[in-house]
DNA sequence: GTCTATATCGAGATAGAC
DNA sequence: GTCTATCTCGATATAGAC
């Protein structure tokens, strides 16, 4: 892997970890293995680093949101292999955790990505409920504005009760009930 | 206010503000207006004013959540309350933002309150499903500790997507969303 | 109880040699 | 491009006077 790609790498995974408050220059040169002048010779600083990480996670998350919703079957049947695809429940969601983050919400470069991730998803996911909606796959009455926030909420949500417990269980079980929720909403 | 008090206060609302990890202890003297030697007399360093400042947050929770809870009305009616009572949606949860903090979740004695402070609403919003589910207010097939996750978890996420969207819009929306999906389970 | 002085270490760079 | 030296602050205390 190159100089350039190491350093990208290792600070994507410093930001999921520790946040960016919580992710110093020599941290970042310690897990990528590149030297101080190095380091600041391909990039302008601390935010120049998380601005090219971040954009990659995002890029990532669309990626394999984009993947699911793409497939073939119907909305439920997407949605769910969405909410349900594999993943480190643990580690928490890379862009969703920055949200917390004050230094990166005060910085309007580094908070453009975030904020145009959960857009893009907010959307993509109220189109393929829409969708169902006009297929006749829900009754008429369901939101798909309301209801993709919520499932994208459930997301988020489900990794901070993960996180507090300590253990992947209830993310998967509040997965579970917004399934069980919508599954209600199906027209027979 | 006494120093004791202000020491909390200003811990807690820096806490609240820029998590663990972005809190100094200087800052903490400067917000309280107390000195060093001050602070340092009543409490043992950083990590000790945590304990006390996460303890209160959590006793103020579970004390705005046992208000709806406990109040006279329907399952839907009380989860209806609860998630729709005012607060200040882009400060986000005091103590849901501390499970993104490495150094809480690493310290079991700061842990423990966000732990436990969790699972018992997870349990107690389970109660109030399942005793509406008893008293015939739901559909039999209604899972009440699956449903209590999932109101949870669009809790949190709804923080997390009004903090990314810079605006309450995505929250109240989330909340729209469960109870939308939640009154196609009422049984008429 | 509160204040000021002092200490150590890491954060976050900049400068210039190689 | 990469390395080492150097710099300025702030983080997080401890010590001892008042």
């Amino acid at each position: 892997m190159s100089t350039l790609e190491r350093l990208i790498e290792s600070t994507r995974e410093l930001l999921w970890e520790r946040g960016y408050v919580g992710t110093s220059p020599k941290a970042i040169q310690q897990r990528s293995g590149v030297g101080q002048g190095s380091m600041y010779h391909h990039f302008g600083g601390k935010s120049d680093l998380a601005l090219a990480a971040i954009g990659r996670s995002a890029e990532e998350m669309r990626a394999e949101a984009e993947a699911r919703f793409a497939a073939p079957g119907t909305a439920v049947e997407r949605i769910t292999a969405y909410l349900r695809r594999e993943r480190d429940v643990l580690r928490g969601c890379p862009i969703g955790r920055l949200t917390q983050d004050p230094d990166v919400m005060a910085d309007p470069a580094l908070r453009r990505p975030v904020e145009e991730t959960f857009a893009w998803l907010h959307g993509r996911l109220a189109g393929v409920l829409a969708e169902g909606r006009d297929r006749g796959e829900f009754d008429a009455g369901l939101d798909p504005l309301a209801t993709a926030s919520a499932v994208v909420a459930v997301l988020q949500g489900g990794y901070v009760l993960a996180r507090a417990a300590g253990s992947a269980e209830p993310f998967a079980q509040a997965v579970d009930g917004v399934l069980g929720l919508l599954a209600a909403r199906i027209r027979t």
